[in-house]
DNA sequence: GTAGAACCTAAAGTTAGGTTTAGGTCAATA
DNA sequence: TATTGACCTAAACCTAACTTTAGGTTCTAC
């Protein structure tokens, strides 16, 4: 249950520094340590590690997650500030999904694109092919990318 | 057709000296300038700027997008390494797909967790609610979480 | 009790991707 | 022709999130 730096590092794939940089930035408030000064990461402290790495994966900033993790430690009075973290966390994720799901397909007009271009040898092929003679599922997606200009 | 940096910036949302950087990184090999040394963005250049921004999102690096327009001004003997190129941004799109879902199904997990606390006005509700007396989708999401451990 | 692995701190360094600044030049308009 | 808003460059600056370095301490195993 009580892990040292180094097998927290280990069990978590954090580097190790990464989780010293963390302490230093409060991102673990009540992390224990032997009366030599060496850090106990216990179950909390890794629990806290999973946190982390969720809200880093939102693209929240160190700062903010101190924030949440400092809402955390206040206590219940602070339950409606970390409610409305999490909805406003789930709202921008669902817009990085959209944002993703169009990358996707303009990527995927241009895999079509090079497969045709390579297949005939030159870009002029595919680079002139008119829309009606581009398969039905690339039509659409050269039509979002057009969309977009 | 042919735009100031002002205009190409104002109308593409990118900062204008952004687009300077840019030019500075080599992005616009093939940009015109004016007698007086001044930059003229033409269609090229605009659709260059879209794939600039398509690579972006695909969280490709500056120098790795010149590479591309490298490759793209090289011509038709760098139709495989192209084509490859996209390929490649679309296993890596489709596998930050999968790791976006994963993350929006932890955040719903902790909006049902705040929403929960919240109505009961503590914590220990949901910290303590035993995994049946969630609702299925929570369920499901819960696992998730404790899969990566 | 001693060797060596693992830990500690503070501070400096790194990287990408810009942004800002300072000091000019260009070009459309009155 | 004079103004002035838009443009130019080079170089310095910025930020986040680490990572590295240097010099030392602690712990574990023999």
């Amino acid at each position: 249950m009580p892990y040292s730096i180094g097998e927290a590092a280990r069990m978590t794939g954090v580097n190790i520094s990464t989780l010293r940089y963390y302490d230093r930035e409060g991102l673990f408030p009540k992390i224990s340590r032997t009366d030599g000064g060496i850090r106990i990461f216990s179950d909390v402290e890794m629990e806290t590690l999973q946190i982390i790495e969720c809200l880093k994966m939102t693209d929240m900033p160190i700062k903010d997650i101190k924030q949440f993790l400092d809402w955390c430690q206040a206590g219940d009075s602070t339950l409606q500030q970390r409610r409305d973290m999490f909805y406003e966390r789930l709202d921008c994720m669902n817009r990085k999904m959209q944002e993703l799901q169009q990358t996707i397909n303009t990527v995927k007009y241009k895999c079509w694109y090079y497969d045709t271009a390579l297949s005939a040898g030159t870009e002029e092929v595919s680079k002139n092919m008119s829309e009606k003679d581009m398969p039905e599922e690339i039509q659409i997606y050269k039509r979002e990318m057009m969309r977009k200009k």
